[in-house]
DNA sequence: CTATTTGAACTGACTGGTCAGTTTAGTTAG
DNA sequence: CTAACTAAACTGACCAGTCAGTTCAAATAG
């Protein structure tokens, strides 16, 4: 959750030409944290392009100005926030990564947790959704990589159940990949917003369906 | 959205694409298509509220007061996108319900000509999973009652599968839908966006796991 | 210990531009 | 003759980004 901001480019623009080393952090990382949790919230319910810098500032109690100190842009502000978001799911996932023995039930845990995150920050799958796949993506180099990160996560677990147990391989291990991702999130979303009357388990099950299709019998 | 007052005076002279579709349409007909064309296009690549109006008219060849005789509003305009796309995605899907006698070889056959869809129309899928899941989507209802009639589809062909095989009943066919549905677009929309060396077999067979794995062997 | 200075963090009015939607007067095609 | 369309100007709202000025905790000086 942490996530401190990487040292690099896009620190905040001093105004008075300073150099830019983090010399105090102390309000910035309150107000950071501010931020994110206030453009996650908005701009997850009404896309990047729906809400205005002025709406961010004042759900995080924050001027205007606070938001270009901090990150350059609105633009830089979204990058970071996918970034930020990814950063929080990739922890939960490897929190688990080999609690279980069996490659199987390891799988059954990473979809879990997948799930809670997505109870827990309900808004970070919709601007994924929302924002990924855009051909001339302003984030698309972001997504490109976050989506990497993502994707060998599930590829460890898939190799672990193939290790483990005879699996169809004729199947391309990359659009399982994809398929398996592609499942999580619209499951997820789709019981956010349409059905959540179903159940964590239910729709674990209905995801770890294409794992025992990918498993011999 | 301006305009909020009751002002439904407002409307054009010219009867506002609201309630006839009937037996009115010579010009009218070609200009809608050419402008559906444009927009799904432009919509597609950058999100429903990145493409302004005038773009949208300029890349249909039209003027701009045609947009507004034709369609009342922008968001009217895109409603009725929507409900374009799903019909010509429906009319496939069911041009091939009920070719193959085995319920397997139909799903097979359903998925390929999803894939074959976003091939298509590949800014479709975009406009989709963009702005649906939108909490108060300005599109919320027609994004429920389209998104029912794509689930209805694939919960035939399953249904048919649980008809003739074994199943593993323990599994809630609404989750199992959604995951249908979210892998297709998913993949579909990671091949053409990431990896457009995937091949369409290879993409159907990654889906088809899903269903390998519904059915006890 | 008190006074002064420093500068990172923050403020919010302002600017320049964009865009949805309107209007009007005229043109084209069925 | 009329529905469909054009072209261009206009409005009113809205918004990203800017910048001159303010705050305050910590560093330093006296």
């Amino acid at each position: 959750m942490s996530t401190q901001d990487s040292g690099a480019a896009a620190a905040p623009a001093a105004p008075a030409g300073a150099p830019g080393k983090k010399l105090r952090p102390a309000r910035t990382n309150a107000t950071k944290q501010r931020l994110f949790e206030a453009s996650m919230e908005l701009i997850g319910e009404r896309g990047a392009a729906g809400v205005t810098v002025d709406e961010i500032a004042a759900a995080a109690g924050v001027s205007k100005g606070t938001v270009y100190y901090n990150f350059g842009s609105k633009s830089d502000l979204i990058a970071q926030l996918l970034r930020h978001g990814v950063d929080i799911m990739l922890g939960r996932l490897q929190a688990i990564e080999g609690q279980a023995s069996d490659p199987l039930e390891a799988m059954e845990g990473m979809v879990g947790q997948a799930m809670d995150f997505m109870d827990d920050y309900p808004s970070f799958a919709r601007l994924w959704v929302s924002e990924n796949w855009r051909t001339p993506s302003e984030w698309g180099k972001v997504f490109a990589e976050l989506r990497e990160e993502l994707l060998a996560v599930i590829r460890g677990a898939i190799d672990a159940v193939a290790d483990r147990y005879p699996v169809d391989r004729s199947i391309a291990q990359g659009s399982l990949e994809a398929a398996t991702l592609g499942a999580i999130f619209v499951v997820g979303l789709d019981r956010q917003t349409y059905n959540p009357e179903r159940t964590r388990e239910q729709s674990i099950a209905a995801i770890m369906t294409i794992m025992r299709g990918y498993v011999l019998h």
